[in-house]
DNA sequence: TTAGTGTTGTGACAAAAGGCACAGGTATTT
DNA sequence: AAATACCTGTGCCTTTTGTCACAACACTAA
């Protein structure tokens, strides 16, 4: 598994390569498991090897998705704070089964001028992530709830299904239970989706 | 004012600076001069040396804010491009009148594998902007617009006074003149601030 | 001084989102 | 089968935010 990432992330270096087997470690954690908990300090890079973790800021009532790591995705967060010593203000739960590679910070930093793979790695990583979340604060900012929920239905869908309660779409979507619940039957009036015990399919996603 | 960037940022190679000099030029603008403009392609990284930029998304009706750039503070949106040929998809327009450090983009890249302190550079920007970035939005999902334009005004205040109109608040926080001014009506009748012509008087911040 | 433009205040109303309470359904475990 | 824990639907009411319309004031340029 760690092989399928070098290789996805092109490490030539023979030396990098050696030293990532030298220094990180694998983990397999639980559904429900946290692996990050706001407030903590963060010691290693996690990088999903496999799995799913959803990666989220709560305050009293509500949470809101920050971003899911699903295979291969590297936690934006933990690797910032790589540079820098610092807290997490997030927390991060396993979905599903997870295998986690585990890089302690103080490698990560200097590999970031020593090898040109890795420099290219964690660029493309906060480059991705600013765009992603950039993405997601002006549809915030200017998006209806209804319609951030259905567009976040399509993207989540698998053969047009998605498989959550009206509970975890709303923690997602930094908002109430209820008003999912009302706003998913809006929909369906209009034929846009069809709604099941814990199962949505979407019939229209124009 | 080039060489206060460079002593700013810890630029110690003599050929960094050489090449900076010889590879980027500086321009200046008049308020209310686009800088960027959304979809449009990016061709150089845009450092301000001195005066003030806002740069922000719009929708049909809307405007929000992502971030100003002060005194030598660096567009991360065009040094994200630098890595990747794209659109823009924020306008920047100056408030203050500007001088502005044109870097193109085939060098930013180059240069970040090859001087250290430009490494660092480019990794600290990046940081600063996706934490920074992570504040508002969940601000955006959890606070009241009350709240965050109280805390915004605090931000903004020189000591305790924001000289900006209705309308330019409500352009920053994304939502419409009249909104802001009921709530700063609010606010003022609460002892929070005190209201004057293109300008509020904060009273008391805790 | 006057015309024009930008700024602020506000009433009336509408739409969006949230909170509370409760009823009934489904799934799982014992 | 009974108990328990989720899950879904919905009525009712409140708060927040947005829209339209209009009036008054302030500032600036001719």
């Amino acid at each position: 598994m760690l092989s399928d990432f070098i290789s996805q992330l092109r490490i030539t270096e023979k030396e990098l390569q050696d030293e990532l087997l030298a220094s990180s470690n694998i983990t397999t954690h639980k559904k429900a498991d946290f692996i990050i908990k706001n407030n903590q300090y963060i010691k290693v890079l996690k990088i999903v090897l496999k799995g799913k973790v959803r990666v989220y800021q709560e305050n009293a009532e509500r949470e809101i998705l920050i971003y899911y790591l699903n295979d291969m995705e590297t936690c934006t967060l933990s690797l910032s704070a790589c540079f820098e010593d610092c807290k997490s203000t997030v927390n991060a739960i396993v979905e599903e089964e997870c295998t986690i590679l585990n890089i302690p910070v103080r490698f990560v930093k200097n590999w970031n001028f020593k090898y040109k793979s890795w420099n290219t790695f964690t660029t493309n990583t906060f480059r991705n992530s600013y765009n992603h979340l950039i993405n997601q604060y002006s549809n915030l900012a200017f998006q209806p709830l209804k319609d951030r929920l259905f567009d976040y239905l399509v993207s989540k869908a698998i053969d047009s299904v998605v498989k959550k309660s009206h509970q975890q779409l709303a923690r997602e979507l930094g908002t109430t239970r209820e008003v999912i619940s009302r706003l998913l039957k809006k929909l369906e009036k209009n034929d846009k989706l069809h709604l099941g015990q814990k199962e949505i399919l979407i019939l229209d996603n124009n």
